[in-house]
DNA sequence: CTAAACCTTCCCGCCGGGAGGAAGGTCAAT
DNA sequence: ATTGACCTTCCTCCCGGCGGGAAGGTTTAG
């Protein structure tokens, strides 16, 4: 089987059969004697294990990491559970980021339909971003110093002060 | 004002500053005889409503929006009110589709603490992510056609099918 | 034999938000 | 006049996940 005949198969591009194979998500292929890299069905049955793991929601490092973790034939699906947990985590902090971004547009969006906004008093002034960074500042360091995938900046430029 | 004390006052990096300049977040400063670009502090203001509107949770090309929305010299604030009402469309369709991928992640763990899920028959297969793909595919179709962010991938490489 | 379909490697592009550094010009103080 | 701090432009890199296309070799059908 070659490659365009697996991507058919797979339902990937054959450049992204390339591509993953280059990120380690397959195994090497063989090539036949003009060089074409040639397949069996157990790259079909591990593309197909990939896009279950896509559908899943990991991403191709974590699932790289599931892949490669067994070492054996075999994937590790106890490897599986703990990544799968540790993104639980993840996913729960962005969850916890996201709710509190929606709260503070909200409130900010409910301020200024019932006109509780002050009006702008100069150009690079506007009481609604004003109000929104405080909703969002104000619960943003309830957070537990989380750093998945924040949208909010620390301040500090590599400028050393003096 | 030069652009290495303009980044002193206002936190950001020399380098950022010139960024912005670039995406339009700033004005052309002026030049002095030499090159150098010359503020004033009206450009300090604009960066401190660009911090805060990054405070807020706006991206780059939201806050591009905003501030080049007005067209005269001051932030259109009205303008910025339709943007977070906007963004906030999109804050809630990613919170659905997060909220979706945990409860596909806790079910599956659940699962497999309790021992219902089956052992992998053969390499390539693993009951979890098939498990999991499974809960969260459950719960894909019925988001309303998102298109926010998503992290599912639907079948369909640009090999045209024969 | 030839054309089409297929394969190979390679590099470039995109989205966001910059960081890092090279090569060179300018300004201030000593 | 020299140092060192500052400024300029330009190019490259990072994260993720590929897509497009060039330049060339191979296979297969008619």
């Amino acid at each position: 089987m070659r490659i365009g005949q697996l991507a058919r198969a797979s339902g990937f591009a054959a450049k992204t059969i390339r591509y993953y194979e280059g990120l380690g998500l397959l195994p090497d292929p063989g090539r036949e004697a003009s060089g074409y890299r040639s397949y069996d069905d157990s790259q079909l049955r591990r593309l197909e294990l990939i896009r279950l793991a896509k559908t899943a929601g990991l991403s191709l490092s974590e699932i790289a990491d599931i892949l490669s973790a067994g070492t054996g034939p075999g994937v590790d699906c106890d490897h599986a559970v703990g990544l799968l947990t540790e993104k639980l985590v993840r996913v729960r902090l962005q969850l916890t980021e996201l709710q509190q971004l929606e709260a503070a547009l909200e409130h900010t969006i409910e301020a200024h339909r019932r006109d509780e906004l002050p009006a702008s008093v100069s150009p690079n002034d506007c009481p609604v971003i004003e109000r929104a960074a405080w909703e969002r500042a104000r619960t943003a360091d309830t957070v537990p110093s989380s750093r998945a995938g924040s949208t909010i900046s620390e301040r500090s430029p590599r400028t050393r002060s003096r």
